[in-house]
DNA sequence: TTGTAAAGTTAAGCATACTTAAACTTGAAT
DNA sequence: ATTCAAGTTTAAGTATGCTTAACTTTACAA
Protein backbone atom coordinates (compact mmCIF):
# COMPACT_ATOMS: atom_id res chain seq x y z
CA UNK A 1 0.00 0.00 0.00
CA UNK A 2 3.06 2.41 0.24
CA UNK A 3 3.12 5.03 -2.48
CA UNK A 4 5.61 4.63 -5.26
CA UNK A 5 8.03 7.19 -3.40
CA UNK A 6 7.90 5.44 -0.33
CA UNK A 7 8.48 2.06 -1.88
CA UNK A 8 11.76 3.72 -3.06
CA UNK A 9 12.96 4.81 0.25
CA UNK A 10 12.13 1.57 1.54
CA UNK A 11 14.20 -0.34 -0.89
CA UNK A 12 16.86 2.30 -0.66
CA UNK A 13 16.72 1.76 2.94
CA UNK A 14 17.32 -2.02 2.53
CA UNK A 15 20.10 -2.11 -0.14
CA UNK A 16 21.57 0.45 2.07
CA UNK A 17 21.60 -1.82 5.34
CA UNK A 18 22.77 -4.73 3.34
CA UNK A 19 26.56 -3.78 2.73
CA UNK A 20 27.22 -1.49 5.55
CA UNK A 21 25.66 -1.53 9.15
CA UNK A 22 21.97 -1.75 10.27
CA UNK A 23 21.62 1.46 9.62
CA UNK A 24 21.77 4.46 6.83
CA UNK A 25 22.14 8.59 7.78
CA UNK A 26 19.38 10.31 6.26
CA UNK A 27 22.20 11.87 3.98
CA UNK A 28 23.20 8.67 2.27
CA UNK A 29 19.38 8.00 1.22
CA UNK A 30 19.58 11.40 -0.18
CA UNK A 31 22.30 10.87 -2.62
CA UNK A 32 20.65 7.29 -3.60
CA UNK A 33 17.31 8.75 -4.09
CA UNK A 34 18.02 12.05 -5.66
CA UNK A 35 16.23 14.03 -3.68
CA UNK A 36 17.75 16.11 -0.74
CA UNK A 37 18.52 16.02 2.88
CA UNK A 38 15.28 17.57 3.96
CA UNK A 39 13.31 15.42 2.03
CA UNK A 40 14.94 12.18 3.51
CA UNK A 41 14.24 13.43 7.39
CA UNK A 42 10.47 14.27 6.19
CA UNK A 43 9.79 11.12 4.72
CA UNK A 44 11.53 9.67 7.46
CA UNK A 45 8.93 10.91 9.72
CA UNK A 46 6.09 9.42 7.46
CA UNK A 47 7.62 6.01 7.45
CA UNK A 48 8.35 5.69 10.96
CA UNK A 49 4.81 6.54 12.03
CA UNK A 50 3.69 4.03 9.76
CA UNK A 51 5.86 1.56 11.17
CA UNK A 52 8.13 0.46 8.55
CA UNK A 53 11.18 2.10 9.34
CA UNK A 54 12.46 2.74 12.53
CA UNK A 55 13.99 6.25 13.47
CA UNK A 56 15.91 8.04 15.68
CA UNK A 57 16.64 11.87 14.58
CA UNK A 58 20.59 12.02 14.09
CA UNK A 59 20.96 8.10 14.37
CA UNK A 60 19.73 7.35 11.25
CA UNK A 61 17.04 5.09 9.96
CA UNK A 62 16.89 1.40 9.74
CA UNK A 63 13.86 -1.16 8.56
CA UNK A 64 10.99 -3.10 11.13
CA UNK A 65 10.41 -5.89 10.47
CA UNK A 66 7.12 -5.00 8.70
CA UNK A 67 9.55 -2.22 6.55
CA UNK A 68 11.85 -5.50 5.78
CA UNK A 69 8.77 -7.72 4.47
CA UNK A 70 8.00 -5.24 2.46
CA UNK A 71 11.12 -4.05 0.98
CA UNK A 72 11.67 -7.70 -0.05
CA UNK A 73 8.47 -7.67 -1.55
CA UNK A 74 9.41 -5.34 -3.49
CA UNK A 75 12.54 -7.11 -4.73
CA UNK A 76 11.01 -9.80 -5.60
CA UNK A 77 8.71 -8.32 -8.13
CA UNK A 78 11.92 -6.62 -9.22
CA UNK A 79 13.89 -9.34 -9.91
CA UNK A 80 10.98 -11.87 -11.30
CA UNK A 81 10.08 -9.34 -14.03
CA UNK A 82 13.69 -8.71 -15.38
CA UNK A 83 13.93 -12.53 -15.27
CA UNK A 84 10.19 -12.54 -17.54
CA UNK A 85 11.51 -9.64 -19.39
CA UNK A 86 14.31 -11.40 -20.53
CA UNK A 87 12.87 -14.79 -20.97
CA UNK A 88 9.52 -14.05 -22.92
CA UNK A 89 10.45 -11.13 -25.08
CA UNK A 90 14.67 -11.78 -24.87
CA UNK A 91 15.40 -8.46 -23.96
CA UNK A 92 19.21 -8.53 -23.10
CA UNK A 93 20.22 -7.78 -19.76
CA UNK A 94 21.38 -4.62 -19.82
CA UNK A 95 17.45 -3.27 -20.83
CA UNK A 96 15.80 -5.24 -18.16
CA UNK A 97 16.50 -3.20 -15.16
CA UNK A 98 14.63 0.10 -16.00
CA UNK A 99 11.72 -1.40 -17.09
CA UNK A 100 11.46 -3.36 -14.06
CA UNK A 101 12.38 -0.28 -11.74
CA UNK A 102 8.90 1.01 -12.72
CA UNK A 103 6.67 -1.82 -13.47
CA UNK A 104 7.44 -3.20 -9.54
CA UNK A 105 5.45 -0.69 -8.37
CA UNK A 106 2.23 -1.70 -10.01
CA UNK A 107 2.18 -5.14 -10.14
CA UNK A 108 -0.35 -7.14 -8.03
CA UNK A 109 0.71 -10.33 -5.76
CA UNK A 110 -2.08 -12.30 -8.13
CA UNK A 111 0.06 -11.36 -11.33
CA UNK A 112 3.72 -11.72 -10.02
CA UNK A 113 2.72 -15.42 -8.70
CA UNK A 114 1.45 -15.92 -12.14
CA UNK A 115 4.62 -14.78 -13.27
CA UNK A 116 6.74 -16.73 -10.76
CA UNK A 117 5.10 -19.86 -11.89
CA UNK A 118 5.51 -19.36 -15.43
CA UNK A 119 9.38 -19.56 -14.58
CA UNK A 120 9.37 -21.75 -12.33
CA UNK A 121 10.26 -20.98 -9.23
CA UNK A 122 13.52 -19.31 -10.02
CA UNK A 123 16.04 -18.94 -7.53
CA UNK A 124 18.73 -16.11 -9.54
CA UNK A 125 17.67 -13.62 -11.73
CA UNK A 126 19.75 -12.35 -15.02
CA UNK A 127 22.33 -10.81 -13.34
CA UNK A 128 22.38 -13.58 -10.37
CA UNK A 129 21.14 -11.57 -8.00
CA UNK A 130 18.71 -13.98 -5.67
CA UNK A 131 14.45 -13.56 -6.13
CA UNK A 132 13.14 -13.28 -2.61
CA UNK A 133 10.49 -16.50 -2.67
CA UNK A 134 6.69 -16.40 -2.04
CA UNK A 135 7.25 -17.42 1.19
CA UNK A 136 9.73 -13.83 1.73
CA UNK A 137 12.81 -16.62 2.27
CA UNK A 138 16.00 -15.30 -0.01
CA UNK A 139 18.06 -18.13 -1.98
CA UNK A 140 21.37 -18.37 -0.65
CA UNK A 141 23.90 -17.03 -2.63
CA UNK A 142 27.21 -19.51 -3.07
CA UNK A 143 30.23 -17.89 -1.63
CA UNK A 144 31.21 -14.94 -3.52
CA UNK A 145 33.84 -12.14 -3.64
CA UNK A 146 33.93 -8.97 -5.32
CA UNK A 147 36.68 -8.63 -8.27
CA UNK A 148 38.36 -5.89 -6.34
CA UNK A 149 39.48 -8.99 -3.46
CA UNK A 150 40.25 -11.64 -6.15
CA UNK A 151 44.19 -12.67 -6.38
CA UNK A 152 46.38 -12.09 -8.68
CA UNK A 153 46.93 -15.53 -11.36
CA UNK A 154 43.54 -16.92 -10.14
CA UNK A 155 40.68 -17.94 -12.04
CA UNK A 156 36.98 -17.03 -11.26
CA UNK A 157 33.65 -17.38 -12.55
CA UNK A 158 31.37 -14.05 -12.70
CA UNK A 159 28.52 -14.98 -10.43
CA UNK A 160 26.84 -11.76 -10.14
CA UNK A 161 26.58 -8.32 -11.29
CA UNK A 162 25.64 -5.03 -10.10
CA UNK A 163 22.78 -4.19 -12.77
CA UNK A 164 22.12 -0.26 -11.56
CA UNK A 165 24.24 1.37 -14.24
CA UNK A 166 22.62 0.53 -17.97
CA UNK A 167 26.18 1.86 -19.15
CA UNK A 168 27.92 -0.19 -17.31
CA UNK A 169 26.07 -2.75 -18.40
CA UNK A 170 25.82 -2.06 -22.21
CA UNK A 171 29.34 -2.34 -21.67
CA UNK A 172 29.91 -5.81 -20.15
CA UNK A 173 27.81 -6.63 -22.93
CA UNK A 174 30.06 -5.00 -25.90
CA UNK A 175 33.04 -6.85 -23.73
CA UNK A 176 31.25 -10.52 -24.07
CA UNK A 177 31.42 -10.89 -20.03
CA UNK A 178 28.00 -12.67 -19.20
CA UNK A 179 27.31 -14.43 -16.25
CA UNK A 180 29.39 -17.66 -15.92
CA UNK A 181 32.53 -16.00 -17.85
CA UNK A 182 36.03 -17.12 -17.18
CA UNK A 183 38.25 -14.63 -16.13
CA UNK A 184 41.91 -14.72 -15.22
CA UNK A 185 43.59 -12.12 -13.02
CA UNK A 186 46.49 -10.60 -14.78
CA UNK A 187 47.25 -7.62 -12.11
CA UNK A 188 45.93 -4.63 -9.93
CA UNK A 189 47.14 -1.26 -10.89
CA UNK A 190 48.38 0.41 -7.41
CA UNK A 191 47.50 4.03 -9.09
CA UNK A 192 43.90 3.57 -9.33
CA UNK A 193 43.23 0.28 -7.88
CA UNK A 194 41.58 -0.72 -11.52
CA UNK A 195 42.15 -4.43 -12.19
CA UNK A 196 43.42 -5.85 -15.22
CA UNK A 197 42.00 -9.23 -16.17
CA UNK A 198 41.42 -11.89 -19.33
CA UNK A 199 38.19 -12.79 -20.66
CA UNK A 200 37.68 -14.88 -23.77
CA UNK A 201 41.53 -14.00 -24.80
CA UNK A 202 41.20 -10.58 -24.82
CA UNK A 203 42.49 -7.78 -21.91
CA UNK A 204 40.46 -5.78 -20.31
CA UNK A 205 40.74 -3.20 -17.03
CA UNK A 206 37.82 -2.16 -14.55
CA UNK A 207 37.82 0.85 -12.32
CA UNK A 208 37.64 0.05 -8.83
CA UNK A 209 34.21 1.38 -8.56
CA UNK A 210 33.34 -1.10 -11.26
CA UNK A 211 35.61 -4.32 -10.32
CA UNK A 212 33.21 -3.30 -6.61
CA UNK A 213 30.25 -4.32 -8.77
CA UNK A 214 31.57 -7.70 -10.19
CA UNK A 215 31.09 -11.03 -7.69
CA UNK A 216 33.07 -13.81 -8.74
CA UNK A 217 33.91 -17.13 -7.61
CA UNK A 218 36.80 -19.43 -7.87
CA UNK A 219 37.29 -21.73 -10.52
CA UNK A 220 37.83 -25.31 -9.27
CA UNK A 221 40.09 -26.86 -11.44
CA UNK B 1 5.06 12.29 -19.49
CA UNK B 2 1.40 13.56 -17.88
CA UNK B 3 0.73 11.68 -14.72
CA UNK B 4 -1.01 8.89 -14.00
CA UNK B 5 -4.32 10.97 -12.69
CA UNK B 6 -3.79 13.30 -16.32
CA UNK B 7 -3.56 10.06 -17.82
CA UNK B 8 -6.45 8.48 -16.85
CA UNK B 9 -8.23 11.75 -17.08
CA UNK B 10 -7.33 11.71 -21.07
CA UNK B 11 -8.43 8.32 -21.48
CA UNK B 12 -11.32 9.22 -19.71
CA UNK B 13 -12.69 11.71 -22.77
CA UNK B 14 -11.48 10.05 -25.28
CA UNK B 15 -13.97 7.01 -24.14
CA UNK B 16 -16.51 9.41 -23.28
CA UNK B 17 -16.45 11.25 -26.23
CA UNK B 18 -16.68 8.16 -28.52
CA UNK B 19 -19.98 6.92 -28.37
CA UNK B 20 -22.03 10.10 -27.36
CA UNK B 21 -21.04 13.68 -29.18
CA UNK B 22 -17.37 15.35 -29.75
CA UNK B 23 -17.37 16.56 -26.26
CA UNK B 24 -17.79 15.58 -22.28
CA UNK B 25 -19.34 17.36 -19.48
CA UNK B 26 -17.25 17.41 -16.28
CA UNK B 27 -19.82 15.83 -14.41
CA UNK B 28 -19.71 12.83 -16.82
CA UNK B 29 -15.61 12.38 -16.19
CA UNK B 30 -16.44 12.76 -12.58
CA UNK B 31 -18.58 9.82 -12.35
CA UNK B 32 -16.35 8.01 -14.82
CA UNK B 33 -13.07 8.88 -12.62
CA UNK B 34 -14.91 8.79 -9.27
CA UNK B 35 -14.06 11.92 -8.10
CA UNK B 36 -15.95 15.09 -7.31
CA UNK B 37 -17.17 17.65 -10.01
CA UNK B 38 -15.10 20.34 -8.44
CA UNK B 39 -11.85 18.16 -9.30
CA UNK B 40 -12.76 17.14 -12.85
CA UNK B 41 -13.16 21.20 -13.27
CA UNK B 42 -9.99 21.87 -11.66
CA UNK B 43 -8.34 19.25 -13.68
CA UNK B 44 -9.51 20.26 -16.89
CA UNK B 45 -7.92 23.70 -16.18
CA UNK B 46 -4.39 21.95 -16.26
CA UNK B 47 -4.68 19.68 -19.10
CA UNK B 48 -5.83 22.45 -21.43
CA UNK B 49 -3.16 24.35 -20.30
CA UNK B 50 -0.87 21.86 -21.57
CA UNK B 51 -2.56 21.40 -24.46
CA UNK B 52 -4.10 18.02 -23.79
CA UNK B 53 -7.58 19.35 -24.32
CA UNK B 54 -10.12 21.92 -24.87
CA UNK B 55 -12.45 23.00 -22.39
CA UNK B 56 -14.78 26.30 -22.37
CA UNK B 57 -16.27 26.69 -18.85
CA UNK B 58 -19.72 25.51 -18.84
CA UNK B 59 -19.50 23.93 -22.38
CA UNK B 60 -17.72 20.32 -21.36
CA UNK B 61 -14.66 19.21 -22.61
CA UNK B 62 -12.87 17.47 -25.63
CA UNK B 63 -9.10 16.22 -26.83
CA UNK B 64 -7.20 18.20 -29.24
CA UNK B 65 -5.15 16.22 -31.41
CA UNK B 66 -2.48 15.83 -28.93
CA UNK B 67 -4.75 14.94 -26.66
CA UNK B 68 -5.79 12.18 -28.75
CA UNK B 69 -2.47 10.98 -29.54
CA UNK B 70 -2.13 10.40 -26.25
CA UNK B 71 -5.24 9.02 -25.32
CA UNK B 72 -4.65 6.51 -28.18
CA UNK B 73 -0.73 5.51 -27.08
CA UNK B 74 -2.52 4.81 -23.73
CA UNK B 75 -5.21 2.40 -24.89
CA UNK B 76 -2.45 1.14 -27.17
CA UNK B 77 -0.66 -0.23 -24.11
CA UNK B 78 -3.90 -1.26 -22.21
CA UNK B 79 -4.67 -3.73 -25.28
CA UNK B 80 -1.14 -5.07 -25.81
CA UNK B 81 -0.91 -5.42 -22.50
CA UNK B 82 -4.13 -7.19 -22.25
CA UNK B 83 -3.23 -9.37 -24.72
CA UNK B 84 0.16 -10.61 -23.66
CA UNK B 85 -0.86 -11.24 -20.82
CA UNK B 86 -3.13 -13.72 -22.09
CA UNK B 87 -1.12 -15.43 -24.16
CA UNK B 88 2.26 -15.02 -22.06
CA UNK B 89 0.62 -15.91 -18.87
CA UNK B 90 -2.42 -17.59 -19.80
CA UNK B 91 -4.60 -15.73 -17.84
CA UNK B 92 -8.22 -15.38 -18.94
CA UNK B 93 -9.95 -12.64 -20.45
CA UNK B 94 -12.09 -11.36 -17.67
CA UNK B 95 -8.43 -11.37 -15.24
CA UNK B 96 -6.49 -9.01 -17.71
CA UNK B 97 -8.16 -5.69 -17.59
CA UNK B 98 -7.53 -4.78 -13.91
CA UNK B 99 -4.30 -5.41 -14.29
CA UNK B 100 -3.78 -3.44 -17.41
CA UNK B 101 -5.15 -0.32 -16.06
CA UNK B 102 -2.20 -0.39 -13.88
CA UNK B 103 1.08 -1.38 -16.11
CA UNK B 104 -0.34 0.66 -19.18
CA UNK B 105 0.91 3.59 -16.99
CA UNK B 106 4.25 2.64 -16.43
CA UNK B 107 5.39 1.36 -19.32
CA UNK B 108 8.47 2.56 -22.48
CA UNK B 109 7.47 2.80 -25.95
CA UNK B 110 10.28 0.61 -26.19
CA UNK B 111 8.91 -2.06 -24.13
CA UNK B 112 5.57 -1.55 -25.79
CA UNK B 113 7.38 -2.58 -28.88
CA UNK B 114 8.61 -5.55 -27.99
CA UNK B 115 5.58 -6.40 -26.99
CA UNK B 116 3.48 -5.90 -30.24
CA UNK B 117 6.63 -7.20 -32.17
CA UNK B 118 6.64 -10.58 -29.86
CA UNK B 119 2.78 -10.60 -30.58
CA UNK B 120 3.39 -10.26 -34.01
CA UNK B 121 1.22 -6.55 -34.01
CA UNK B 122 -1.95 -7.93 -33.70
CA UNK B 123 -5.24 -5.60 -35.10
CA UNK B 124 -7.45 -6.98 -31.89
CA UNK B 125 -6.93 -7.39 -28.10
CA UNK B 126 -8.97 -10.95 -26.40
CA UNK B 127 -12.07 -8.40 -25.65
CA UNK B 128 -12.68 -7.44 -29.73
CA UNK B 129 -11.48 -3.73 -29.09
CA UNK B 130 -8.88 -2.78 -31.53
CA UNK B 131 -5.79 -2.26 -30.84
CA UNK B 132 -4.01 0.71 -31.85
CA UNK B 133 -0.97 0.42 -33.95
CA UNK B 134 2.67 1.77 -33.77
CA UNK B 135 1.56 4.43 -36.53
CA UNK B 136 -1.21 5.44 -34.19
CA UNK B 137 -3.78 4.73 -36.93
CA UNK B 138 -6.85 1.97 -35.34
CA UNK B 139 -7.57 -0.88 -36.75
CA UNK B 140 -11.10 -1.28 -38.76
CA UNK B 141 -14.13 -3.54 -36.76
CA UNK B 142 -16.07 -5.18 -38.86
CA UNK B 143 -19.92 -3.66 -38.67
CA UNK B 144 -21.33 -4.67 -35.25
CA UNK B 145 -24.51 -4.15 -33.14
CA UNK B 146 -24.99 -4.12 -29.37
CA UNK B 147 -27.06 -7.15 -28.60
CA UNK B 148 -30.06 -4.61 -27.45
CA UNK B 149 -30.28 -4.22 -31.68
CA UNK B 150 -30.55 -7.16 -32.21
CA UNK B 151 -33.46 -9.15 -34.00
CA UNK B 152 -35.72 -12.09 -32.25
CA UNK B 153 -35.35 -14.94 -34.19
CA UNK B 154 -31.98 -14.30 -35.40
CA UNK B 155 -28.59 -15.80 -34.77
CA UNK B 156 -25.03 -13.69 -34.37
CA UNK B 157 -21.56 -14.06 -33.52
CA UNK B 158 -20.31 -12.36 -30.56
CA UNK B 159 -17.58 -9.87 -31.64
CA UNK B 160 -16.87 -7.70 -28.82
CA UNK B 161 -17.61 -6.98 -24.80
CA UNK B 162 -17.14 -4.17 -22.73
CA UNK B 163 -14.07 -5.41 -20.16
CA UNK B 164 -14.60 -3.31 -17.50
CA UNK B 165 -16.02 -5.05 -14.82
CA UNK B 166 -14.67 -8.06 -13.95
CA UNK B 167 -17.97 -9.62 -12.12
CA UNK B 168 -19.73 -9.56 -15.51
CA UNK B 169 -16.97 -10.98 -17.55
CA UNK B 170 -16.80 -13.60 -14.72
CA UNK B 171 -19.95 -14.52 -15.79
CA UNK B 172 -20.08 -14.31 -19.24
CA UNK B 173 -16.90 -17.17 -18.83
CA UNK B 174 -19.13 -19.11 -16.16
CA UNK B 175 -21.54 -19.42 -18.61
CA UNK B 176 -19.40 -20.17 -21.78
CA UNK B 177 -20.08 -16.84 -23.47
CA UNK B 178 -16.69 -16.32 -26.00
CA UNK B 179 -15.56 -14.19 -28.61
CA UNK B 180 -17.29 -15.83 -31.60
CA UNK B 181 -19.55 -17.58 -29.77
CA UNK B 182 -22.79 -18.47 -31.79
CA UNK B 183 -25.87 -16.90 -30.05
CA UNK B 184 -29.87 -16.90 -31.12
CA UNK B 185 -31.80 -14.14 -29.89
CA UNK B 186 -35.32 -15.63 -28.22
CA UNK B 187 -37.31 -12.72 -26.95
CA UNK B 188 -37.06 -8.84 -25.55
CA UNK B 189 -38.87 -8.67 -22.37
CA UNK B 190 -40.97 -5.41 -22.52
CA UNK B 191 -40.88 -5.30 -18.81
CA UNK B 192 -37.22 -4.44 -18.29
CA UNK B 193 -35.38 -4.42 -21.94
CA UNK B 194 -33.58 -7.22 -20.76
CA UNK B 195 -32.74 -9.80 -23.84
CA UNK B 196 -33.46 -13.68 -23.72
CA UNK B 197 -30.37 -15.26 -25.90
CA UNK B 198 -29.48 -18.94 -26.33
CA UNK B 199 -25.97 -19.89 -26.17
CA UNK B 200 -24.50 -23.69 -26.02
CA UNK B 201 -27.96 -24.68 -26.08
CA UNK B 202 -28.79 -23.14 -22.65
CA UNK B 203 -31.04 -19.83 -22.67
CA UNK B 204 -29.95 -16.80 -20.81
CA UNK B 205 -31.20 -13.41 -20.41
CA UNK B 206 -29.01 -10.43 -20.02
CA UNK B 207 -30.28 -6.75 -18.63
CA UNK B 208 -30.64 -3.97 -20.75
CA UNK B 209 -27.32 -2.40 -18.94
CA UNK B 210 -25.02 -5.64 -20.06
CA UNK B 211 -26.99 -6.03 -23.33
CA UNK B 212 -25.46 -2.53 -24.14
CA UNK B 213 -21.63 -3.86 -23.65
CA UNK B 214 -21.98 -7.19 -26.11
CA UNK B 215 -21.57 -6.63 -29.49
CA UNK B 216 -22.41 -8.94 -32.15
CA UNK B 217 -22.63 -8.93 -35.53
CA UNK B 218 -25.24 -11.44 -37.76
CA UNK B 219 -24.07 -15.02 -38.86
CA UNK B 220 -24.46 -15.30 -42.77
CA UNK B 221 -24.94 -18.83 -43.55
C1' DT C 1 -39.76 36.50 -19.11
C1' DT C 2 -38.46 34.98 -15.16
C1' DG C 3 -37.57 31.81 -11.30
C1' DT C 4 -35.45 27.95 -9.98
C1' DA C 5 -33.26 23.39 -9.90
C1' DA C 6 -29.55 21.10 -11.82
C1' DA C 7 -25.11 21.45 -13.59
C1' DG C 8 -20.77 23.43 -13.22
C1' DT C 9 -17.11 26.46 -11.15
C1' DT C 10 -14.45 28.77 -7.66
C1' DA C 11 -12.50 29.10 -3.15
C1' DA C 12 -10.46 27.29 0.72
C1' DG C 13 -8.38 23.43 2.83
C1' DC C 14 -5.78 18.97 3.16
C1' DA C 15 -2.07 15.34 2.26
C1' DT C 16 1.90 14.07 -0.32
C1' DA C 17 6.33 14.78 -1.93
C1' DC C 18 9.27 17.59 -2.80
C1' DT C 19 12.34 22.38 -2.57
C1' DT C 20 15.51 26.14 -0.29
C1' DA C 21 17.12 28.44 3.67
C1' DA C 22 17.85 28.74 8.44
C1' DA C 23 18.69 26.45 12.72
C1' DC C 24 20.26 22.91 15.25
C1' DT C 25 23.35 18.43 16.84
C1' DT C 26 27.29 15.95 16.89
C1' DG C 27 31.79 14.71 17.42
C1' DA C 28 36.52 15.31 16.65
C1' DA C 29 40.47 18.58 16.88
C1' DT C 30 42.33 21.91 19.60
C1' DA D 1 36.34 21.84 27.92
C1' DT D 2 35.54 24.43 23.77
C1' DT D 3 34.91 25.29 19.16
C1' DC D 4 33.44 24.65 14.68
C1' DA D 5 32.50 22.26 10.48
C1' DA D 6 29.96 18.57 8.77
C1' DG D 7 25.82 16.39 9.04
C1' DT D 8 21.00 16.64 10.04
C1' DT D 9 16.58 18.60 11.06
C1' DT D 10 13.02 22.12 11.07
C1' DA D 11 10.46 25.73 8.91
C1' DA D 12 8.39 27.79 5.17
C1' DG D 13 7.06 27.47 0.52
C1' DT D 14 5.56 25.02 -4.01
C1' DA D 15 2.91 21.84 -7.18
C1' DT D 16 -0.30 18.12 -7.59
C1' DG D 17 -4.57 16.01 -6.91
C1' DC D 18 -7.91 15.69 -4.43
C1' DT D 19 -12.01 17.26 -0.81
C1' DT D 20 -16.19 20.16 0.93
C1' DA D 21 -18.78 24.27 0.80
C1' DA D 22 -20.28 28.26 -1.36
C1' DC D 23 -21.22 30.45 -5.38
C1' DT D 24 -22.41 31.08 -10.54
C1' DT D 25 -24.38 29.74 -14.88
C1' DT D 26 -27.58 27.37 -17.66
C1' DA D 27 -31.72 25.72 -19.26
C1' DC D 28 -36.37 25.00 -19.13
C1' DA D 29 -40.97 25.17 -17.09
C1' DA D 30 -44.48 28.19 -15.82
Amino acid sequence: MPSISKENYIKAVYSLCQNDAHSVSTSALATKLNITNAATSDMAKGLSKQGFIKYEKYKGVSLTPKGEKTAIEIIRKHRLWELFLMKSLELGWEEVHSEAEHLEHQTTEFLMNKIDDFLGNPKFDPHGEPIPQKDGTIPNMEAQISLNKSQVGKEYLVKRVNDESKEVMDYFTEIGLNLNSKIKIKNFLKYDNSTIIELNDNVHSFSEKIGKRIFISQLNE
